[in-house]
DNA sequence: TTGTAAGCGTTATCAC
DNA sequence: GTGATAACGCTTACAA
């Protein structure tokens, strides 16, 4: 028998406690698990020497056997949009009361970063995936046989999925601006290529439609809208009274570029925002806005990931939960 | 003998490896590591075989070997905003460069939450932590053991640490003020026991003394800054013609405060933030700010933690770091 | 009610 | 160069 001396702290272990309250590991570990039968006296012992050792169990150790870790991971596209920022805050709240950790993961939509992350996964036994980038490869995270929850998508019958109802939120922009008598409308979107982005347009479209009003879309990127493209779409349509922006940090951009062409808000446009950031409220002019109930998304997308990881049933698989149209400075 | 069967996934071991070249576990591990010698062929029979069983090694069976765990935590007390937002996204973005993974801990400012986060780096064998929350329980974290590296405090002279000059800042943002002609001067501050607050107050104070200035500092907390302190603030000094913020954001309410008080910006008075948040250069008017150098502070906070973790020596154990007035549209 | 010992997937020591 | 095997700290089947 030889001793590997690579350790230098002092940790106690198992066997510390053990020794010390005079019973067997085994012991130990059903005074730690509430398994089995213990006597009440050795029970006592037994926490007697936890206490006096400020025993922690090794997580790792019990990882290993058990084959979880109790560890979360968010996959996240980026953390420096106040949506996703907020997000994960409610996310790391729900996790850590309920006994789990979290991983962040910022896929900054590269492949390659991805990659790395879908390998973490497997090295540490991550128990369940709460997937809020967008990706174009769900058959390598199914691979993975981990409990995965989908945030702002649906990649999949077989994933659970919690969203806005983006439909319903384009409609109740649409139905604002119509109602207050705008007629050439533009929509600052996302990328086309994502869903949430196209029901969005969906919805706005068809309120648009039942009025006979043309609807012109532009593409942005979500992570850095190009504000000289934003200025652009503004100054070629000098004649436009009402503006829908995919994100609050859009309609910034476009509030920022109607002011420098002279337009005033709302007398002469109309602007509504998405998302509700912090922000929105505090800016002049106040944003009118559609507010995403992104606490409620958080708490929902945590809890059903814990009952996947517990083998529970998920009722609604899918949900599609409603928005909200905050009306504030930007709208007449 | 018998054996234990709870586990439905298909992960290959280590074992499965060996079984499959013809060769022992140990070799695999000498190839897995380029540890100890091996013959070539018998190197590429082995990575062969892990090529075909798609075999990942289990960090966390290393982890308990090693007493490492290839995990940082970054304790925060809150992510939604911004400063936090993209110090987490960088340390995110080195963290995993340098092939370590990242366990978000959102302090909250919350004892409890601290307390539990504490155990929890025990029990996962967590490497170092990045200390960015203010923390009354230092000594707690040094039990631990662990590296450890803060960010915006020095909460003693044996942990390394890095910050912006707040200083520097201060006397920036005072230097630009009196010499536009401000004479009736607020510093609308954070709390006042942070330390980081106390540097800007002493740099700032400092130039306005030799200025003959008086100086008039509010308090306010930096999570939620109140908006209706802030207006009282700004109408009950009417005759204030220069504000320094200690956030972008309080500059945001201050400036909202100032124009529905009637005054223009910067005619009347001249506002000057502090972060540089991305919306500062995008709002209207623009903000003029003094930027701190997150990107570098994160990219060393991320090395110096690693170096330690390594036990290299670090070599400024304490470092300062200049900020930058950036003029933009609300001074004169 | 308790203890013994195998096993989780690795690494590293030592013998061959 | 390579293979057995103890050990990391824990859980649990089984024996006592």
């Amino acid at each position: 028998m030889y001793n590997v001396t690579h350790r230098g702290d002092t940790m106690s272990t198992i066997k510390d406690v053990a020794k010390l309250a005079h019973v067997s590991v085994a012991t130990v570990s059903r005074v730690i698990n509430q398994k089995g039968y213990v006597n009440i006296e050795t029970r006592q012992l037994v926490l007697d020497a936890i206490e006096k050792l400020n025993y922690v169990p090794n997580e790792l150790a019990r990882s290993l056997f058990q084959k979880k870790s109790r560890i979360i991971a968010v996959m996240l596209p980026h953390l420096t949009a106040y949506y996703f920022a907020e997000l994960l805050e409610y996310i790391e709240t729900y996790t850590i009361d309920q006994n789990y950790r979290l991983m962040v993961c910022n896929s900054q939509d590269d492949p390659e970063k991805e990659s790395k992350y879908l390998r973490i996964f497997d090295q540490y036994n991550i128990d369940g995936i709460i997937l809020i980038s967008n990706t174009h490869r769900i058959d390598d995270y199914k691979k993975l046989g981990i409990p995965i929850v989908e945030i702002d998508h649906k990649l999949g019958e077989d994933i659970p999925s919690i969203q806005s109802n983006n439909y319903q939120g384009g409609k109740l922009a649409a139905n604002k601006l119509v109602s207050i008598g705008c007629r050439k409308i533009i929509h600052l979107r996302g990328p086309s290529d994502l869903v949430i982005v196209r029901e969005r347009s969906n919805g706005f479209n068809s309120v648009l439609k039942e009025n006979n009003i043309i609807n012109f879309s532009y593409d942005l990127d979500f992570r850095a809208p190009s504000p000289t493209d934003i200025a652009n779409v503004v100054k070629s349509n000098p004649d436009c009274d009402g503006i829908f922006c995919d994100s609050d940090y859009i309609a910034i951009l476009a509030i920022q570029a109607l002011k420098s062409s002279g337009r005033r808000i709302p007398e002469d446009v109309s602007v509504i925002g998405f998302d509700d950031i912090e922000i929105a409220s505090v800016l002049t002019p106040k944003l009118t806005t559609i507010s995403q109930p992104r606490k409620l998304i958080s708490e929902y997308a945590v809890n059903a990931l814990i009952k996947l990881i517990n083998k529970e049933k998920l009722d609604p698989f899918h949900r599609n939960v409603d928005v909200k149209l905050i009306e504030r400075d930007t709208t007449k």
